[in-house]
DNA sequence: CATACTCTCTGACCTTAGTCAGGTAATTGC
DNA sequence: GCAATTACCTGACTAAGGTCAGAGAGTATG
C-alpha cells in the first residue's frame, strides 16, 4: 500500500472512529464551541476575553455570543478589566469548573472506550503508535520562515540560544565574543536567518552566512527543548543547505562546541566531515564541512 | 504519561490537525453531507437509495434533500427501481464521477500535505505508526455477541468456516462427519455461540460446548480473512474461557487440524498444552487443554 | 377490492457555527 | 479637549446538518 493511501485510510478510520465517539461522549454535554471556550478559559484565574479569542482565532461577535450563553448557564463571570474598562475578563464559576471536570471525564471515557476492548499488549502498542503519530504530525505542522534577525521571534530564539549555551559551556557563553558580532551578517544579501514556528510560537532557528568568495557557513542552529525529537534540527539544516546551494555555494561549513554532542552527531549523520579549524571561533572545538551535491535539489514531494 | 492521557493527547492533536486540513482541502468543494453521499454511491452501478441510507445511517428526508441537491448539479440520476417502483435507485453521471475523482484528489492532497514536510525516514515511521493505530482502532470497534447458531450471521460464519477448511484440509472437510453434527450443542444451556462483528458485518465466530460432567470444549473458532491480524481469535478465545469459567468449568479443551498452524500457535501462546486425544474427531491432529485460573477473572478495564 | 404497509418526498422547523456591519463605551494620541 | 482607536456587543444574516410529521405513490395481503 502506498504511503498516501495509508494516510488516507488512517484519516478515514480515525476520523470516523474518534469523531463518532467524540460526538457521543462530548457532544451530549454542550455545543462544541462553548465547550472549547470553557476549556480555553481554564479553571484558574481570570483571562482577557481578547486573548482567549486570539488563541482560539474566533470572531469577536461569535465569542461574545458564546460567553452570553455560558453566562446565562452560570458557568462563567464576565467583568470589565480593572485597568482598562474596555477589556472584559472572564473566569469560571464553581459550576463552570464542575462542567469542565465533566468534559474532562467524558474525554477520559472516550479514551478508555478506545482502550477497553484491547488486551494489555495491544494497548501498549496502540498508545506508543499514537505517540509516534502525534509526534510526527506535530513535526509536520512546524513551518520554516526566513525572518530578519531583528524580528522579535528571531531575537527570542537568539536569546534562548545564548542562554542555553551560557548554561551548557564550561566557562559560559558570551555572544559578543563569539564570531558573529553583527546579526546583520544573517540578513540578505550577506546571509539569512530561518525561524521554525509551531502554532505561531518560535521553536527553533538557524542562520546562514553567505560570504562572497568563501563557503557558506551555518550559525546559531537551535531547537527549543520542548520541540526536540521532531527532526527539526535536521530539517533546518537541510533547508539551509538547499538555500546555500541555490545561492551558488558548493560547500557549507560550521563549527561547534564539544558540549553539543547531539549537534555533532547530527552533523556527522547528515554527511558532514570533520575538518581542521577554518576560523578562530573561541567557543568551537570541532569544525565540519559538507560538499553539496551539484545535482537537482532533493525535494520531498508526495510519493 | 498514562495511557488514557496519551490517547487524549492523540485525539486532540489528530482531530485538530487532520480536522483543520480536512476542512481546508475537502470542505471547499462540496458540503460534507453531499460528499459523503457521493462517495457512498460509488462510481459503478446503481444502488438502492434505501441501502445507501442504511449504510450511512441517515434520515430519509435528509438523504432525499441531499439527492435533490446532487441531482440539481447533474451529478447523479435517481430513477425508480424497475421491480418495485416505490424504491428509488441512484447512480452517478459522468459529471458525478468527475466530482468523485476531484474529492479523491483532494483527499490525496490532504495526505500529501501531512507527509510533505517530513523526510523519507520520518514518513516511513509515520505511515507505519498510522497503520498500527488504524489496525488497533479497528480491532477495538469489533463487538462480540452471543447468537443462536441458527441466526443468519452465525450460519454465515459456520458456512465460511466449512468452506475454508474444505479448501485447506487435504481431503476436504465435511461438517456433517465432524464431531458436531448438531448446532444445538452450541445453544444454551448446552453451550453457546459467539459472533464477532465489525461495522455490523460478521467477521468471526467461536463456539463453546458445556457438557455436564466434562470439560468445556471450544469448537468452530474462525476469523474472516479480512479481519485477521486484529487479535480477534485471541479475544474470542479468552471470552469463551471466561464464560466457561463462569459456568463452573475449570478446564477447557479443543482439538485442531495440523493444517491450521496459526491456530495451533495461538493455542500454545494462550497457555494451552498438548494432551492425548480426548475424542475421535476425524479431522483433528492435535488436542489441547488449558486449566482455567480459579482467581478473579481478568478484566480489561481502563487503566 | 380494501387495507396495511413500504419507500420516498416535502414542508416546517431546529441548532450550531459562523460572518459582517454597525454601534457604544472607554482609552489613547495629539 | 477632540479625534482616532480599541474592545466589545448586538442585530441581521447565511449555510450546513439534521429531525419530524405527514402526504403520496406503489405494493402486498386478506
Amino acid at each position: 500500500m502506498g504511503q498516501v493511501e495509508q494516510v488516507r485510510r488512517f484519516n478515514r478510520t480515525v476520523a470516523e472512529r474518534v469523531g463518532v465517539l467524540h460526538d457521543r461522549y462530548l457532544g451530549g454535554a454542550r455545543p462544541y464551541g462553548q465547550a472549547r471556550l470553557l476549556w480555553e478559559i481554564g479553571d484558574e484565574g481570570t483571562h482577557d476575553v481578547r486573548s482567549v479569542r486570539a488563541r482560539l482565532d474566533l470572531d469577536s461577535g461569535y465569542v461574545s455570543r458564546l460567553l452570553r450563553a455560558l453566562e446565562r448557564d452560570g458557568l462563567v463571570v464576565v467583568e470589565p478589566h480593572p485597568d482598562d474598562r474596555r477589556v472584559r475578563t472572564v473566569r469560571l464559576t464553581d459550576a463552570g469548573r464542575a462542567e469542565r471536570v465533566l468534559l474532562d471525564d467524558r474525554s477520559d471515557a472516550l479514551a478508555a472506550s478506545l482502550l477497553d476492548p484491547l488486551d494489555a499488549r495491544q494497548r501498549d502498542r496502540l498508545t506508543s503508535a499514537m505517540a509516534e503519530v502525534e509526534r510526527l504530525l506535530t513535526a509536520s505542522v512546524v513551518s520554516l520562515e526566513v525572518l530578519d534577525p531583528d524580528h522579535p521571534d528571531a531575537v527570542y530564539c537568539l536569546r534562548a540560544y545564548a542562554t542555553e549555551l551560557q548554561e551548557l559551556f564550561e566557562g559560559g557563553f558570551d555572544p559578543a565574543s563569539s564570531l558573529l558580532p553583527d546579526p546583520a551578517e544573517l540578513r540578505p544579501p550577506r546571509g539569512l536567518f530561518l525561524v521554525a514556528r509551531l502554532h505561531g510560537e518560535p521553536v527553533g532557528c538557524a542562520g546562514l552566512k553567505l560570504p562572497t568568495g568563501a563557503p557558506a557557513e551555518i550559525k546559531r542552529l537551535w531547537v527549543s527543548p520542548g520541540a526536540r525529537g521532531l527532526g527539526l534540527a535536521r530539517r533546518l539544516l537541510s533547508e539551509l543547505e538547499e538555500r546555500a546551494a541555490r545561492d551558488g555555494s558548493d560547500v557549507v561549513r560550521l563549527d561547534t562546541n564539544k558540549a553539543l554532542e547531539a549537534a555533532t552527531c547530527l552533523y556527522r549523520s547528515s554527511g558532514y566531515t570533520e575538518v581542521p579549524a577554518f576560523n578562530d571561533e573561541p567557543y568551537a572545538h570541532h569544525w565540519f564541512e559538507k560538499r553539496l551535491t551539484a545535482g537537482p535539489t532533493q525535494h520531498h514531494g508526495a510519493a
